[in-house]
RNA sequence: GGGAGUUUAGCUCAGUUGGUUCAGAGCGUCUGCCUUACAAGCAGAGGGUCGGGGGUUCGAAUCCCUCAACUCCCACCA
C-alpha cells in the first residue's frame, strides 16, 4: 500500500487517460445501426479562451454524452468554432494596431489576409483547453463556421431566402462611429450615464406672432434636421396648436406641429422636436407622418451643408456654439443640468451617432410560427420549462432580422450591384452575371468587372443558425447518410441569454430547410457568478482562471464542484470551496481504492456472516440508489443525480460498507468479500464516470486486470429491480443503523472511547438475534449482545424501533440524569401523540382524507403509544 | 416603460398531484477524536413560525389574493 500516495494526484493521470482515449478513437463516431445520440457544441468564438461559463456548459454536455455512450448509444459530440465576426474583427484590429497598422490603411483583401493568419495562429485555443476538461468530442469532426461547407451553405441559404422573397433591403437606423467612420452593431455600443444639459428652446408659432412654444432637448445641434414638433394629443396645454406650424430657431424653417401618443407629457415641456435622420424614435414618427428626413452630418461627425453657417464644425462644437447663439437671440429659455444614457463606441469610446442606412433584412413572421409551435407543444423540450414563456413572448412579437453588418470578417453578402442600378443575388459573381443577363436585356454586354458586390458581411448568427445542419453538410447535401443518421440531434446545452439570437433561429432554420426540429431538448445553463452574485467578467476580474483551477483541484474535482450546485436554469454562484469539495471527494474515492487494494486476500478463509450481511445489504442499497440516479439523470436533474452518487459513495460505501467488511488489523480478507467489494467499487466508478471521467477510469483500470483498449466508459450499468429479500435487507439495516447511532451517541455523551468494548442487552422478550446483530457488535465494538425479557439495573438505555436497549455500566449510573432524559423524551412523545389524536378525532379528517393517509396516522398513533409504554416502564425502573 | 422569474437553515439549493417518508440535502458552524484507507479524515450536535399579511380547505412550503424585496430579459429615457 505504501507505494500508493494517500493523496489523489490528478495531474499525470488525466493526461494519461485522455491520450489513451484519443489513441483508441473512443470519441469518434460513424453512423451505424445503433441508436444515435448527438450533441452539437455551441461553437465558442474562435478568439475565445476557456472561462467558467464554458466549463459549466461543456461539463454538462460531456456528462450527457458520456452517459449516452455508456448506455450503448452511438454518441457523437460535434465540436467547432464560430468565426464571431465582430469579436474577431475587433481582436484583429487591435492586434494590427499594436503592430502599428491601422485598419483603414488596408484594403479589404489585405485585412482578411491578416485576419486568417491571425485565426490560424491564435484561434481555436479553446478547443485544446476543452480537452483538458475531458470533453469527449469527436475531434475529427471539428467544424468552423467559415470553412468551405459552412460558407457555401450560408450562401445557398441566403440565395434561397432571397428568391422566396423573405430577404429584402430596407432603411434602418445604425450606430455610427464618427471617429472610426464605421457603423457598429448594437453589441458594440455600450451605454453610460453622461452629464449633459437639457436646453429649452423657443420655437415661434407661425400662425400666432409673438407666441412661442418651448421644446426641451439635449441635442440642440440637431435642430437643422428638425422636420416637426410633436405633442401628445391629450395634452390640454397645446390642443389649440392642431394644424399650426412653428419656426425652428436660428434656422427659420417652418415645420408642422403634429400629435402623437409617443410624447411623454411629463417630460420637459411636453413638446418634442422631431429629427427623423438622427434618432430612432423620431425616425419612426417621421415614417408615420411621412416627414422629410434631413441628414445634417458628414461621416466624421461634422455638420454638412444643411448646417448652414455651422457647416464643417464638429457636432460638439456646434452644440456649444448654438447654445450661445440661441442665448444671444433670446431663443434659449433656460439650460439645466441633465444626466442621460448616451451610447458610446466600444472601439473608439466616442458617442455614437444614430444614422440611417440601407440594410438587409430577413422576414421572420412566416418562419417563426411553426418554430413557436414546436416549443409550446413540447416537441422540443425546454429545461427548465419556464423559458417557454420567454420564448413565446419573443416569438409573438418578433421583428424582422437585420442580417447585414458593416464589417469585413464574415460571410460577405452575395448581392451584386449592376450598372443599371439593379441588384442580383447569387452564390457567385459568375452566377450573378448569368442571372443578370437572363433578366435584363441591357446586361448583355456586362462583364464580371461591371459587378460590384455588396460591402457588408452577414450577422454571425446567420451562419450559426444552420449549425446543427452544417456540421453534417446537411444544407449542401441534404440527403447524405450522416445528416440522415444524426439529425435531429438529441440535446442542446446553452445559456438562456442566446435563446433568441441562436436557439430560436436554429429551430426556424431546421423547420424551414429540413422540415425537422434541430434537437429534442434544450438544456439552459445558468450564469456563473461570483460569491457576491456578480456576473463573471473581464472588467471586474472576478473570474478564476479555469486552467489553474483544474491544475489546483483536478479536473474531476472542478467538474464535481460545478455540477453539485447547478440545476438547469439556475445561476451558479461559484466559490472555490466547491472545487475543494470536489477534490475531497476524489480523495475519498482514491482512499477507498487504497484500502481495498491494500488488503491481503486469503482464498481459503470463509466469508464471515457479517460480511455476507454487509454485501447483501450494500448490493440492495446500490440498486436502490442507482435506480434513483437514473430517474434523476433521465430528467436532466444532474446535480441531484451526482449528489446521490456522492452520498452513496461516501456514506453508504465508505462509511458503512467498508467499515462492515474491514478485516481485523493485519488480518487478510476472504476472497468472496474482496471480490464483492471490488465489484461494487467498479460499479460506483461506472456510475460516476460521466461526471468524473479521469479518476473513475484510473481506478477502474487499477482494481482489476484490463486489456489494452478497454475502458470504463463502455461499461453499461446493470440495474435490477429490488427483490423482496433486498427490501428486507434495507429495512434491517435501517433498524440496525438506528441502534448503532444510539450506542455511538451514548459513547459520545459518556466519553467512552471506541476501543473500550461494551455489552448490549436487548429487551425484546428473548427473541432470536437478527442478521444485523453481529454487524452492530462489530461496528460498535460490543463484546456481546444479549437478549432478555427484563429491564436492566445500573445501565444506560435508549429506545429504538419500540425496543429498549441497555448498556450495562461499571459503577453507578447517574439515575437522576437518566430519569431526566427519559422524562424529556416521554413529554415529547406524548405531545406528538396528542397532535396525531387531534387529527384522528376530527371526523371530517377521517371522512374526507384518503384511506392511506388515515391509516398512516393510525400507525403513528400505535407507534407513539408503544413508545410511551416503554418509556413509562423505564421511568418506573429508575424511580 | 413591457415581460418573466425568485424569496425554504449562516451559504447554495431540493421539496413532483395539497396528506405516509414534510420541514430535507450538501457545505459551513459547534463538540469530541492524530482510531490501523483518507485530518482533503472519523463520530456526533445544534440550526428554519418555508419573505409579510389575508383567504380556500378537515389539512397549505405547495392553491388563490395582496404587499414587500431581489434578479434577469427586452425596449428606451427627447
Amino acid at each position: 500500500m505504501s507505494e500508493i500516495s494517500s493523496k489523489y494526484n490528478p495531474l499525470q493521470i488525466e493526461d494519461k487517460w485522455y491520450a489513451y482515449w484519443m489513441r483508441h478513437k473512443f470519441f469518434h463516431s460513424e453512423p451505424d445501426n445503433r441508436q444515435p445520440y448527438c450533441v452539437v457544441i455551441p461553437p465558442p468564438n474562435v478568439t475565445g479562451v476557456l472561462h467558467m461559463g464554458h466549463m459549466l456548459n461543456n461539463t454538462i454536455q460531456d456528462v450527457l454524452v458520456r452517459r449516452a455512450r455508456m448506455q450503448g448509444k452511438n454518441a457523437c459530440w460535434v465540436p467547432g468554432m464560430d468565426h464571431a465576426s465582430i469579436a474577431t474583427e475587433a481582436k484583429v484590429v487591435a492586434f494590427l494596431k499594436e503592430k502599428g497598422i491601422e485598419k483603414n490603411t488596408l484594403s479589404r483583401e489585405q485585412f482578411l489576409e491578416h485576419a486568417w493568419e491571425w485565426k490560424e495562429k491564435y484561434g481555436g485555443i479553446i478547443l485544446h483547453q476543452l480537452r483538458k476538461l475531458g470533453a469527449s468530442c469527436d475531434w475529427d469532426r471539428t467544424r468552423f463556421t467559415m470553412d468551405e461547407v459552412c460558407s457555401e451553405s450560408v450562401l445557398e441559404v441566403f440565395v434561397n431566402l432571397y428568391e422566396r422573397g423573405l430577404i429584402y433591403r430596407g432603411v434602418r437606423m445604425v450606430n455610427w462611429d464618427p471617429q472610426a467612420k464605421t457603423a457598429l452593431s448594437d453589441e458594440e455600443v455600450f451605454y453610460r450615464e453622461t452629464k449633459g444639459s437639457l436646453y429649452y428652446l423657443k420655437y415661434a408659432v407661425k400662425e400666432e406672432p409673438g407666441r412661442f412654444i418651448i421644446v426641451a432637448t439635449t441635442r440642440p445641434e440637431t435642430i437643422m434636421g428638425d422636420t416637426a414638433v410633436c405633442i401628445n394629443p391629450t395634452d390640454e396645454r397645446y390642443l389649440d396648436l392642431r394644424g399650426k406650424h412653428v419656426v425652428v430657431p436660428l434656422v427659420n424653417r417652418e415645420v408642422p406641429v403634429i400629435f402623437d401618443e409617443y410624447v411623454d407629457k411629463e417630460f420637459g415641456t411636453g413638446c418634442l422636436k422631431i429629427t427623423p435622420a438622427h434618432d430612432i424614435n423620431d425616425y419612426n414618427i417621421g415614417q408615420k407622418f411621412k416627414l422629410d428626413s434631413l441628414d445634417i452630418f458628414n461621416d466624421d461627425g461634422t455638420l454638412n451643408d444643411l448646417g448652414g453657417r455651422y457647416a464643417g464644425m464638429d457636432r460638439f462644437a456646434v452644440r456649444r456654439q448654438i447654445a450661445l447663439d440661441l442665448k444671444q437671440a433670446c431663443l434659449l429659455e433656460k439650460e439645466e443640468e441633465y444626466i442621460n444614457n448616451v451610447g458610446y463606441s466600444e472601439r473608439t469610446n466616442v458617442p455614437i451617432e444614430p444614422k440611417l442606412s440601407m440594410q438587409w433584412f430577413l422576414k421572420m413572421e412566416e418562419l417563426s410560427k411553426p418554430a413557436l409551435e414546436v416549443v409550446m407543444n413540447d416537441t422540443i423540450g425546454f429545461l427548465p420549462a419556464k423559458f417557454k414563456n420567454t420564448y413565446r413572448h419573443w416569438m409573438e412579437n418578433i421583428k424582422d432580422w437585420c442580417i447585414s453588418r458593416q464589417l469585413w470578417w464574415g460571410h460577405r453578402i452575395p448581392a451584386y450591384y449592376l450598372p443599371n442600378r439593379e441588384v442580383v443575388v447569387a452564390k457567385s459573381a459568375q452566377e450573378a452575371l448569368e442571372k443578370a443577363k437572363a433578366k435584363y436585356p441591357e446586361a448583355a454586354s456586362y462583364t464580371l468587372a461591371d459587378l460590384r458586390q455588396d460591402q457588408d458581411v452577414l450577422d454571425t448568427w446567420f451562419s450559426s443558425w444552420l449549425w446543427p445542419m452544417e456540421v453534417f453538410d446537411g444544407i449542401r447535401r441534404p440527403d447524405n447518410a450522416e445528416i440522415n443518421y444524426y439529425y435531429p440531434t438529441a440535446d442542446l446545452v446553452t445559456a438562456p441569454d442566446i435563446i433568441f439570437f441562436w436557439v430560436a433561429r436554429m429551430i426556424m432554420a431546421g423547420l424551414d430547410f429540413r422540415k425537422q426540429i434541430p434537437f429534442g431538448h434544450v438544456y439552459f445553463t445558468g450564469t456563473v457568478r461570483d460569491k457576491l452574485g456578480r456576473k463573471m467578467s473581464k472588467q471586474l476580474g472576478n473570474s478564476p482562471d479555469a486552467l489553474k483551477l483544474m491544475e489546483q483541484y483536478g479536473t474531476d474535482g472542478v467538474r464535481v464542484g460545478m455540477l453539485l450546485t447547478s440545476p438547469a436554469g439556475n445561476d451558479l454562484p461559484f466559490d472555490e470551496s466547491l472545487c475543494e469539495q470536489g477534490r475531497n471527494f476524489c480523495n475519498k474515492i482514491w482512499n477507498a481504492m487504497r484500502l481495498i487494494k491494500g488488503w491481503e486476500c486469503d482464498e481459503q478463509a470463509p466469508q464471515p456472516p457479517t460480511s455476507q450481511t454487509a454485501c447483501r445489504w450494500f448490493e440492495a442499497r446500490l440498486m436502490q440508489t442507482l435506480a434513483e440516479v437514473e430517474e434523476n439523470a433521465s430528467k436532466y436533474r444532474l446535480s441531484e443525480a451526482l449528489m446521490q452518487l456522492y452520498r452513496l459513495t461516501w456514506d453508504d460505501f465508505c462509511s458503512w460498507y467498508l467499515e462492515m467488511i474491514k478485516p481485523a488489523y493485519g488480518k487478510p480478507i476472504d476472497g468472496k468479500t474482496l471480490r464483492c467489494a471490488i465489484s461494487f467499487l467498479e460499479t460506483l466508478m461506472q456510475a460516476l464516470h460521466p461526471f468524473m471521467p479521469f479518476i473513475t477510469e484510473e481506478i477502474w483500470q487499477l482494481v482489476a486486470h484490463r486489456e489494452e483498449g478497454q475502458s470504463v466508459m463502455f461499461q453499461p450499468l446493470a440495474i435490477s429491480p429490488l427483490t423482496a429479500e433486498q427490501r428486507e435487507s434495507l429495512n434491517g439495516f435501517t433498524a440496525a443503523e438506528d441502534v448503532i447511532m444510539g450506542i455511538r451517541a451514548l459513547r459520545n455523551e459518556k466519553n467512552i472511547p471506541q476501543k473500550n468494548p461494551l455489552k448490549l442487552v436487548v429487551k425484546d422478550g428473548g427473541k432470536a438475534a437478527g442478521e444485523f446483530d453481529a454487524l452492530i457488535a462489530k461496528l460498535c465494538n460490543l463484546e456481546a449482545i444479549e437478549h432478555s425479557d427484563a429491564a436492566l439495573q445500573n445501565a444506560l438505555s435508549f429506545v429504538s424501533g419500540g425496543i429498549e436497549y441497555f448498556v450495562p455500566m461499571e459503577g453507578n449510573v447517574d439515575k437522576d440524569a437518566e430519569r431526566e432524559r427519559v422524562r424529556k423524551e416521554l413529554d415529547y412523545t406524548r405531545g406528538f401523540l396528542q397532535s396525531v389524536l387531534k387529527k384522528l378525532e376530527n371526523k371530517r379528517f377521517v371522512d374526507s382524507a384518503p384511506a392511506a393517509v388515515v391509516e398512516a396516522e393510525r400507525k403513528k398513533q400505535a407507534d407513539a403509544e408503544q413508545k410511551i409504554a416503554v418509556l413509562e416502564a423505564q421511568l418506573k425502573q429508575l424511580a
